[in-house]
DNA sequence: TTCAAGTTGGACACTCTTGTCCAATTGGAC
DNA sequence: GTCCAATTGGACAAGAGTGTCCAACTTGAA
């Protein structure tokens, strides 16, 4: 109350879980370069020495935030693809419905941006983490997308020769205005991403629906 | 020869232009804190103290690249929009050609890709930074394709309600493989880009082409 | 030649950061 | 209460970066 942070030290949670949570934070805003550990170790409510305690020093620190998120966010997405739809009554309702949950997951859920921000910014220092990220996050989350889509060919809802292609530009199109909106600090809202969405679906059916 | 140096002093150019063209080289090396101005002297081949002389201090050289950055890119845009299809006799072909050449200078053009990298990099420390290249950059360069394809509508080309979402989708179909797979060091090439290209048009062109 | 402007390199003070060390403190298990 | 491990805060050396100062040097023009 009489100091002056007005941080989160947000207790309850484990040392090293607010060490992580802080360390993404800072890594996030300010780059690998521009983060101190000072800064995260305030951030976090915890002293320097246990920082160092826990992951030896700052390359260690990053890694584990990379490893933590990498997790996280997998499991994250694990659960939100089992709502894609299988057999749809109305194709463009519930294709809608679930990119709107799929575009809100990536555009607000912290880990998935501070993910995305991380592997586009430090891919030059870390090029394997680009690699990484490539594989396990974004890579594996097309893959599953291009398989949803190509069930839902086969159940003759689409038409596409190249699922890969179909679910890259389904993702892209998905992405679209944020990408030329948002992206700096401002997220967009709920209802935001449900237009995003709906327009983002409009197209891809116009391009891939059952003619 | 006998120095170590494997830099390009490059010169003919003015010490000015050495200066700006290294600076930006390095701030989307190493973002704006990692890069250090020891560092772009050297590459510059050119001494601490001038570059301190010519623009004042870390801030005044971010800001004159970013500026002479954006002058550039833009000027070339203008000259390449020039090509875009107005009344094609085989739109696909042509607006593939078009794509092909925007795709390439986006990607394989150090100035834009520089640009657009500290635009995404830097937003969080330069607010103001994005909202300029959101206005100057990516969105006059949006404003004015969305033009185009406005003028392909009327001609009977394309149908769409909205000429902003279609050619913010046209854009993001256009770098979706690029984002997706090369964004890192490595980039596309030509042949690459015009394999991207057709994709994209071709699915644009299912979306929106005339029935 | 002489002058002036630009340039150079080196020295400097200052700040910030990393990573280490250590003595003092805390807090839970027994 | 006692013990033990984790934690804390502070001090510290080493390094790197910024921005300033200055004396020496180029270089082209008057």
């Amino acid at each position: 109350m009489d100091t002056e942070t007005a941080e989160k030290p947000d207790l309850a949670k484990s040392k090293r879980d607010r060490i992580l949570e802080a360390a993404a934070t800072v890594f996030c805003q300010d780059g690998y370069t521009g983060a101190s550990i000072d800064a995260v170790a305030t951030k976090a409510g915890v002293s320097r020495q246990t920082i160092y305690n826990h992951v030896g020093d700052k390359d260690g620190l990053f890694k584990e935030v990379v490893a933590a998120l990498t997790d996280k966010s997998a499991a994250k997405f694990l659960v939100l693809l089992e709502e894609f739809p299988d057999k749809p009554e109305h194709l463009e309702t519930e294709l809608t419905a679930f990119s709107t949950r799929f575009l809100t997951h990536m555009t607000q859920d912290k880990t998935s941006r501070w993910l995305l921000r991380l592997a586009e910014n430090e891919s030059g220092r870390y090029p394997e983490l680009f690699t990484v990220w490539r594989q396990y996050g974004s890579g594996r989350k097309r893959s599953m997308v291009a398989a949803q889509l190509s069930q839902l060919a086969l159940n003759g809802y689409l038409e596409f020769d190249d699922a890969a292609l179909a679910a890259r530009q389904y993702m892209a199109l998905l992405t679209a205005e944020w990408r030329a909106e948002f992206q700096l600090g401002r997220f967009p809202s709920e209802e935001e991403c449900a237009g995003m969405a709906e327009r983002a679906v409009k197209t891809f059916l116009r391009a891939f629906g059952r003619r």
